[in-house]
DNA sequence: GGGGTATATGCCTTGACGAGAATATGAGGC
DNA sequence: GCCTCATATTCTCGTCAAGGCATATACCCC
């Protein structure tokens, strides 16, 4: 019924990324990520379904609130993709520090340790 | 003209997550690309673009060939997100291990011994 | 049991994006 | 100059998901 979506996919949404950034703080009702996100409660709440059908958070029944709470595996297949590429920023942190220096300094900024 | 997409929507698009894991192994050009991946030409070439712009990949050019390699700046950017989030499964190890077996074992495999 | 609160769900519209085919650009060799 | 190979771009079409609104469900307290 539901399309097995990836956990890039989901985590691909601003408003879902705030989301699992606030649980990662503390679990939080429904209505408190509402508040602090300052949006819509419908939208809470179908964000919260897909993160759930996901795995990225589970719920817990407290009277009439859902508490929900963060669940790390899907997070954990994310950061396991990126191990190959890690090699790219451990390894070649001084050519890397070029690039970034070449990025950062759009048009102005020419101080900064300009290594040319 | 163009959204300033997050490095999450760039790669939660399955295609694009293969090109960048070939790009892990080593540079390759277009048609190398196309051939490893089975797919058309004008798809590579497209998500290249996506990729090219949001500066995960650049391409230097070698004769009638575009030899595209690897840019680690935007998925350091993703390194960086799961940050707050490693505690949680650096920490409490054990407490996750459960939550995968309850995940594992679906339906059936009520036994609880399961040792991935 | 009724009213209020908390959360979930269904419908609908709109916009984004990927796939595919066709075409354009550009370089190299003859 | 022309032909061919390698890559990029354009267009259209279909799909799918997010947002908003309205509504449904579930719980609590009186």
């Amino acid at each position: 019924m539901n399309r097995m979506e990836s956990s890039f996919a989901i985590i691909a949404e601003p408003n879902r990324r705030s989301i699992l950034s606030l649980l990662a703080a503390s679990e939080c009702s429904v209505g408190e990520l509402e508040r602090q996100l300052r949006m819509p409660q419908s939208s809470v709440s179908k964000h919260l379904r897909v993160l759930r059908d996901a795995g990225f958070v589970e719920a817990r029944v407290e009277a009439q609130r859902r508490v929900y709470r963060l669940r790390p595996e899907p997070l954990m297949e994310v950061d396991a993709w990126l191990t190959p590429f890690r090699r790219f920023w451990t390894a070649h942190v001084d050519a890397l520090e070029r690039h970034l220096d070449r990025m950062d300094q759009t048009p102005s900024t020419p101080t900064k340790g300009k290594k040319r």
